[in-house]
RNA sequence: AGUCCGAUGGUGUAACGGUAGCACCACAGUUUUUGGUACUGUUUGUCUUGGUUCGAAUCCAGGUCGGACUACCA
């Protein structure tokens, strides 16, 4: 039958709530990001969470932009979000049902606020954000109350309607929730509904100089959309209290929230404060740059969405703190790929192989396999002729015992060609090797092998009279340590600086040299790469989304 | 110190009172015209102390450790 695969948390709830008959059995989720910033894949774990949740019990999900706050909020991000989110759900079959906004619900919060002022329940503070602060209490003291507290309810209605006029100054007043100043759970000591902004705002522009907090802005919008399970990250547990407080005094559709814990990943960072700093100090070349954590930086690596929904999947989620390994995302990106890109040759750090026995001037078309896991993926032609680039590390001068490549006296196959001998080697002054030297065996010819040998080693090739060039950008991990937030110090101490090696010309088999941005295709033996979006109609350039697993590499580590 | 949350191999996640499983990593081997892929096998775990029970990762109590909260951010 079916495999059985256990339900997260969340399932369990919602099948209750099923069950139970809550709500008809109607399932709605939203996803509510901040336009102040890029989504990461952290956002990509709540992407695929609350679409995914919708999609599987036939619910909906809205998309909502939490646009409360118009001086860190601009359009840009609203319109990459928007794409982010396009570009992971591809091929789901999910999209949102509603494209929605925070600051859509604008008057009617606003009248949420003069009802709640009306039942008392609310008032207009005369404190600033200091004395506020001050009068807070702290974990083991209750705070003060506000002599502003005891303010008849028609004095606060008129000076809210004079905060929303433009009467003050920012900061010169606020509207807080009349609840406990000495409860426990330090938001619920008053917490503030409104603060004037005198600010332009991404949407509503200039109408508004009064913009509500999150608190009384995130669970009203989720009620007035009748989310039924309004999913967050766990640092918002504490709020949850605040959130159905609102929701009961103002007697609206009662959405329920739902908390987890959010998904770290090593040797990079997730907060948007952070990744703002990485972009603004120039640390990265933007917000979509290869190395970021961003969706759109690993769209540009080269990730396929598929890989990244496949690893939010793998990891699954639950409410305990946790750091995810890079190297599983790494490993849902290589099996994806492995299945689908083409198999292409490319030699990254050249150096000649002469093949002394074969004629001058004479070529070879010989017929390779695109892709080895996918027969439909075809095959192409190749030009083989009497020099080739190779890769420098193929070859050792004395070479160790279990060196597979080529040394002298050593036979390796050439990819989709013969096994060749080597010969010797030249060298320049400096006592670099400039040419290997090989003879080949002409009944070994690929595919009509009549010779019976059999060798230890493959290796890639790119004929020297066809070879076209590109630029490769190899790219590594951003941080050299694990977790560089929980690190002394300033987390960008903690910077790779290798994170980035550009090789201004490697030599790529001909047909590459057209290759379309966002291509990806596996440099047999070396990884995967993606054309990058830079490369223009003479310059090729790809960047490196992944290496290919690599047992020799780890064999010499070792040694 | 107050409130709240959490604790299962190196990492992430299951087991819902009845055999601690899965994935990644690591290690060993088989296959291979990619030292890739695929396949096989191995090592490694229930924070602690009591209690309830025929039986506890699971329920209860205490402790320990980790995290969150004291923004006119979300």
């Amino acid at each position: 039958m079916s495999e059985e695969k256990s339900l997260n948390f969340l399932e369990e709830i919602i099948e209750q709530d099923i069950a139970e008959g809550k709500n008809g059995g109607r399932i709605h989720t939203r996803f509510p990001p901040e336009p102040n910033g890029y989504l990461h894949i952290g956002h990509a774990t709540s992407i695929c969470l609350n679409f995914g949740l919708a999609k599987k019990y036939n619910g909906k999900c809205n998309l909502r932009f939490d646009d409360t706050n118009p001086v860190t909020e601009e359009t840009e991000y609203v319109e990459s979000i928007k794409a982010d989110i396009k570009w992971l759900l591809q091929g789901t079959g999910s999209e949102w049902a509603n494209e929605l906004y925070a600051s859509d619900y604008f008057e009617q919060l606003y009248e949420f606020a003069v009802t709640l002022i009306k039942k008392g329940l609310a008032y207009v503070d005369d404190y600033s954000s200091e004395e506020i602060a001050a009068t807070k209490g702290s974990t083991t003291e209750p705070g003060k109350e506000s002599p502003s507290r005891s303010r008849s309810i028609e004095e606060n209605l008129q000076l809210f309607a004079d905060m929303r006029a433009g009467k003050y100054k920012d900061g010169e007043k606020v509207l807080r929730a009349k609840i406990d100043m000495a409860h426990p759970n330090l938001l619920l000591r008053d917490p503030l509904m409104y603060r004037i902004k005198h600010a332009h705002h991404h949407r509503t522009g200039d109408k508004w100089c009064i913009y509500p907090m999150y608190d009384f802005a995130h669970g009203q919008s989720d009620s007035i959309e009748h989310i039924t399970h309004s999913i967050c990250t766990l640092e918002f547990i504490h709020h949850r209290p605040l959130y159905d407080w609102f929701i009961e005094k103002l007697d609206i559709f009662p959405s329920h929230q739902y908390e987890f814990a959010r998904r770290n990943l090593t040797y990079t960072v997730m907060s948007k404060r952070k990744l703002l700093q990485l972009v603004n100090e120039k640390h990265v070349s933007g917000w979509d740059d290869p190395r970021m954590p961003t969706i759109s930086g690993m769209r540009r690596r080269g990730y396929p969405a598929e890989a990244i929904r496949q690893f939010c999947d793998t990891i699954g989620i639950a409410k305990r703190e946790n750091i995810s390994d890079v190297g599983v995302l790494e490993f849902c990106v290589r099996e994806h790929l492995n299945k689908t890109a083409n198999r292409v040759m490319a030699v990254l750090d050249p150096v000649k192989l002469v093949i002394t026995n074969y004629p001058e001037g004479q070529e070879e078309i010989f017929n390779s396999e695109n892709n080895p896991e996918d027969a439909s993926a075809g095959s192409r032609q190749l030009h083989f002729s009497r020099e080739l680039w190779i890769e420098r590390e193929d070859f050792m001068e004395e070479p160790p015992k279990k060196f597979f490549r080529l040394g002298p006296g050593l036979m390796v196959r050439l990819k989709n060609a013969y096994i060749v001998k080597c010969t010797g080697f030249n060298k320049d002054a400096a006592g670099n090797v400039t040419e290997v030297l090989c003879e080949y065996l002409p009944e070994t010819k690929s595919g009509s092998d009549t010779s019976g040998l059999t060798v230890k080693g493959t290796i890639h090739w790119v004929s020297v009279p066809h070879a076209k060039t590109a630029e490769v950008r190899l790219y590594d991990r951003l941080f050299k340590v694990e977790d560089p937030s929980s690190e002394e110090g300033d987390f960008k101490d903690y910077i790779n600086p290798d994170s980035m090696h550009i090789l201004p010309s490697v030599y790529i088999e001909p047909g590459l040299a057209d290759a379309k941005p966002g291509e990806r295709v596996q440099f047999m033996r070396k990884g995967y790469f993606c054309v990058d979006k830079d490369s223009t109609p003479d310059k090729v350039i790809f960047n490196r989304t992944v290496t290919l697993k690599d047992a020799w590499a780890k064999e010499m580590k070792k040694a």
